[in-house]
Order: C-alpha cells, then sequence, then structure tokens
DNA sequence: GGTGAAACTTCTAATAA
DNA sequence: TTATTAGAAGTTTCACC
C-alpha cells in the first residue's frame, strides 16, 4: 500500500510502456541511453514491487457489440449490506467498476451492455438484489474522455 | 463504428492477451494449436481493424501516491455549452474520464487525485469553468470492483 | 547499482500449400 | 487462409565493472 520510490529512468520507461506495452526494450534502451538489460532488470523491480501490476489490452468494445454504457447510483436499506450487495454486484460480469462512495449514493458502479434492452436487464438484477432500496440510473450519450494516459505522463514529470 | 466478426480463434487469441499482453505469440500457438505464425497474422489483422485499439499498463495508482478518487456530477447552466466545457475538462489531466449523460447530470467525471487536498483543488477548478452550474461530488471510498477482463471473457464466450 | 556480449527465445515476412 | 521456415530482432543471464 505504501508509496515506492522510482526514479526519473523508471518514469521513462513507463512512460513507454504505458503507450505500447509491446515496446522492444532495446527501443528503451537507445532511447534513454542505456543497456537493454537495465531496462530489463527495472521493469522486472517493477513488477514485483507491485508498481506494475499487469498489462492489458485496449479493445474496441463497440466494435465488439458494446456500445452501451450507464452509471448506476445505488441507495442501500442499511449500510452494513454494503459487503453483501457488492458481493452480488460482482457477480454480474456486465458490472466493470463499483465504489463504495460518499455523498449522494452509498455504492456507485458502471455497466458495459449491447443495447438498451440489455442494458434494462442488467438494470433489473441490479435492482433485484437484497438489500438494494433504490438505484438511479446515468445514461452515457458519449464518452468524452478516457485518458488515463495524461495523467500519468503528469505523475511521471511531477517530481 | 460497426461490428466486426471474430472467430473463436480470435477470441482465444485475445482472451490470453487480455491478461497479459507479452504472452509469447508462441504460447498462445500451442495452446491453440495453431502456428505461431498464424496467431501473429490474426493479431495485425485485428489491429488493423480496429478491434485492439492498442495496450496499456495497469500501475498501482496508491504506491504512485494518487490513492484519491471522486465522481464528479455536473449542472451545466445550458446544454450548447457542453463541447466547451468538456474542452476545459480534457485539459485537467487528473480528469481521467468524463461522459455526456442523461439523468441526474449534464456531464459525469471522474477524478483522480493525490489527496483531498489535491483533490479539492481540481473540484474547485472544474467549478470555476465557465458554463457550469453546480457540481456533485461523489468520494470514493473503495474501489471494489475494477474488472474489464470478467466482461471480455463473457463476451468472448459469448458466441 | 550498470554494462556488454553470449545464449536463448520470439518475431516476422516470404514462400509454399 | 494457414503452415513452415529461416534470418532478424528481442530477451535474459552473467561475469565483470
Amino acid at each position: 500500500m505504501n508509496k515506492v520510490k522510482l526514479d526519473e529512468i523508471d518514469h521513462q520507461i513507463l512512460d513507454m510502456l504505458i503507450d505500447n506495452t509491446r515496446t522492444p526494450f532495446t527501443d528503451i534502451a537507445k532511447k534513454l541511453l542505456i543497456s537493454a538489460g537495465t531496462v530489463h532488470v527495472r521493469v522486472k523491480k517493477m513488477e514485483e514491487s507491485g508498481i506494475i501490476k499487469g498489462s492489458s489490452l485496449t479493445l474496441d468494445y463497440v466494435k465488439l457489440g458494446y456500445s452501451f454504457i450507464a452509471y448506476v447510483g445505488i441507495f442501500l436499506e442499511k449500510t452494513h449490506q454494503t459487503k453483501f450487495v457488492l458481493e452480488r454486484l460482482s457477480q454480474i460480469p456486465y458490472v466493470t467498476v463499483a465504489h463504495i462512495t460518499t455523498g449522494k449514493f452509498n455504492i456507485f458502479c458502471k455497466i458495459r451492455a449491447k443495447d438498451t434492452t440489455h442494458a434494462k436487464n442488467i438494470i433489473f438484477k441490479i435492482d433485484d438484489i437484497e438489500g438494494i432500496s433504490r438505484t438511479e440510473t446515468m445514461i452515457s450519450l458519449e464518452e468524452s474522455i478516457n485518458d488515463k494516459r495524461r495523467l500519468m505522463h503528469t505523475i511521471f514529470n511531477e517530481l
């Protein structure tokens, strides 16, 4: 859970890998004027320390037939049911993100669906979970920003 | 924007790469009983067709000193200012996601910050954008689910 | 810590089926 | 479309700074 110290070299390695996880270590080495072996060792260390948790593809959900996004705010009957409800939510694969929140809602989640009909079924399934008193849905008309890279570049340039 | 047809082999390739983008094609080939060349050709095609948009590292934000997540609902003075406001939001790197939504809010965004003080500054910056009449913040106490892989596995097993 | 080179593995593109 | 293959390229290890 604690912070980890990374130096400028580490930041630059991450900065390149963030945009393409398959960037050859030899390319990174060339750009940073270090050896490929060093890149390898540093990446390995960042994996071991947990800074790098893994890698994943960015796929085009729309092309896969999943163009519907909605956020669902959940009101619980009693807050101590949070764990149980989250357990149930996690069994619905279309719920891709969920947070316990302060403010308006007790739990806040994001769903991905094929279309409105599909989404309706998912939301009904959520509504049916015991312990949930009410939900409020916000349908995404357009995902205008989705860019963790900008944040990462900012973080890496901070030091 | 249109859907793309993928067969079972493509799905299985994606399914393996989703969990680790550096999985050697030779490993994938062995598991699927095809040649590494075939894997290579298919991945390339999926990249060209746009199904695979890219790859990215999953980093531990907490270890990087960014443990604060909040969702901010935005009410606009007039809806036609949406574009302008989004433009401004996209200049704040700590705003990692933003959607135009129906329902309670006009725009809905997610922010990542170091701590509450940092978050406060970001939210003030959002509040200051011209055209925004009011915002409502939901602070994440815990990110309980964050798993697009479960969804992908489901999609791949659908056919 | 880092390097450079050797040994090993993987990628890639051309050819053939 | 897929398989094979061989040369190019990348990764990983290790003795030595």
